[in-house]
Formats: C-alpha cells, sequence, structure tokens
DNA sequence: ACCGTACTTTAGCATTCGCTTAAATACGGT
DNA sequence: ACCGTATTTAAGCGAATGCTAAAGTACGGT
C-alpha cells in the first residue's frame, strides 16, 4: 500500500511539502487541463480540432478529409464534445460540429503553431 | 479497406481536397504537436510537469511528492524524456530532471495557465 | 407510411497504458 | 571488494483506447 518511502539522506521534508502545496493549489485547473490535453493528444482529433478552428464541419466531411469510417470520427467526436472542447450543432440531419469557446484559451495557441509560416 | 465513403449530395469535392491539402502542410508539425499534448495529457505526467517547470528535481523527490512508486516516476519520466520533453542530467548517483527548451513554446503557455491568479 | 441519408451506438477485439513486483544497473563510501 | 542507495528495466496484468462491423435512431422526401 505504502509506495516504499524514499530513504535517501537529506529528503527535505519542508519542500516535498511545499510541492504537494503547489500541486493541491492547482488541481483542479490541473486535471481540467489534462483532460483537454489528453483529447488534444490524439493525432486524429488534433486533425480535427486543426480543421474545425478554420471552419465548421459534418462529420460526413470529416470522415471523407480524414479518409476514415464515419464511424470512428463520429466517436472522436463524441470524446470531443464529451470533454466540452467542441459543440455539436443540428441542421435537418447532419450536424455541424465547431470549437467550444469553453477550452479555446488553450487550444487557439496550440493550433496557432500548426499554421505559423516558420517551422520555428 | 476503403472507408465507406460518404455520398451525401453536396460533398464539395474541391472543398475536401482543400482541408487535407492544409493537414498535409500542418502534418510534421502537428504529429509532433500531439506526440507532446499526448505525453501532457497525463495527469501524473503534467504534474510533474507543473513541479519541474519550477525546479529540477530527482526521481526520489517526485516519487515523494507525488505519492508514487519510484519504478512508476521513473517509467514516467523515462516517456517524457524519450519524447524529448524533459533533460535528465546525472549528478552522482541522484538523477535530476528539467524541461527541455524544445516544447518549452508549447508546454510554457500551458504551465502558466495553472498559477494564474485568477481562475478565468 | 416508407425509403434513403446522416449520424450514433453497441459489441467485440487487438493494442496501448500505467501500475506492481522483482531483478538489474550505476555509483559512493568503507 | 563489498554494501547500500538511487535509479532503471523487465515481466505481467487489469483497464483504457481506437478501430471495425452491425444494429439502432433521427430526419427529409415522396
Amino acid at each position: 500500500m505504502n509506495p516504499t518511502p524514499c530513504v535517501r539522506v537529506f529528503a527535505d521534508t519542508d519542500h516535498i511539502r511545499q510541492c504537494q502545496e503547489r500541486l493541491a493549489q492547482a488541481s483542479p485547473a490541473l486535471s481540467s487541463l489534462a483532460s483537454v490535453l489528453a483529447l488534444a493528444g490524439n493525432e486524429v482529433r488534433l486533425q480535427m480540432l486543426f480543421l474545425l478552428a478554420d471552419e465548421q464541419l459534418c462529420v460526413c466531411d470529416l470522415a471523407d478529409v480524414l479518409q476514415m469510417t464515419i464511424s470512428a470520427v463520429s466517436q472522436h467526436l463524441r470524446k470531443l464534445k464529451d470533454g466540452g472542447v467542441v459543440n455539436a450543432r443540428k441542421v435537418g440531419q447532419t450536424v455541424f460540429y465547431t470549437l467550444n469557446a469553453e477550452h479555446l484559451p488553450v487550444l487557439q495557441p496550440l493550433l496557432a503553431r500548426l499554421t505559423a509560416t516558420e517551422p520555428a
């Protein structure tokens, strides 16, 4: 159960506690950020987000562009929607997906790097 | 094999090709970004990066702070190192990890959000 | 009411992940 | 040379991931 405490001589207990403190404070934001990054950390989904940053697209469009099964695309979009990263807007029988404003502050700068003129 | 082409009436072939073009152009940067985000998209690893942004730490320190097995911590650090996200510097028998400059432009703004005074 | 299209959902399966445990490696002190 | 500490690595395992295939739902046109 105990994670084998580290037994080094100069384990600075205060320092450890201070780090834990900082973690605890950042905790809610951190786990929210982690889940967004986990979603964006999949190449297919990142491609989707990259495309959606430019214009809204329907499932069919994405399937065509990404050369993937409609089902596979739909399942990715579901994850993105569940994670609050994209919005779905239904028009007739087609569903248009757009980026959700909520996490744009995180995504925008990341996606911007993909259109940069210089590869840095 | 074929991903069941979408048969909708107004499939704008030119539009599809244009999207694919944009993807192809962003491709190298995109897959590099995706792999970094995949690494940072794990809560434990994001915590590590958050801590390392502030100061270099050894495996033992991280294990203490995160209350995890040394082995588990070491395996996460290996992934981060393989992904070029952190550097390892050996001093005696202890190994200090630091953030690698290469991907700082991506990580810095993300980590900065975790210390922001206002939760947005 | 029926059919076709756009999409979602389910089940199944191979692969990957993240952990534990245990053995291996590296280095310092005696 | 030997021991102890810091870390890595390997093997194994349950859980999560991402796909396919097939069935289900929603909406529009006739």
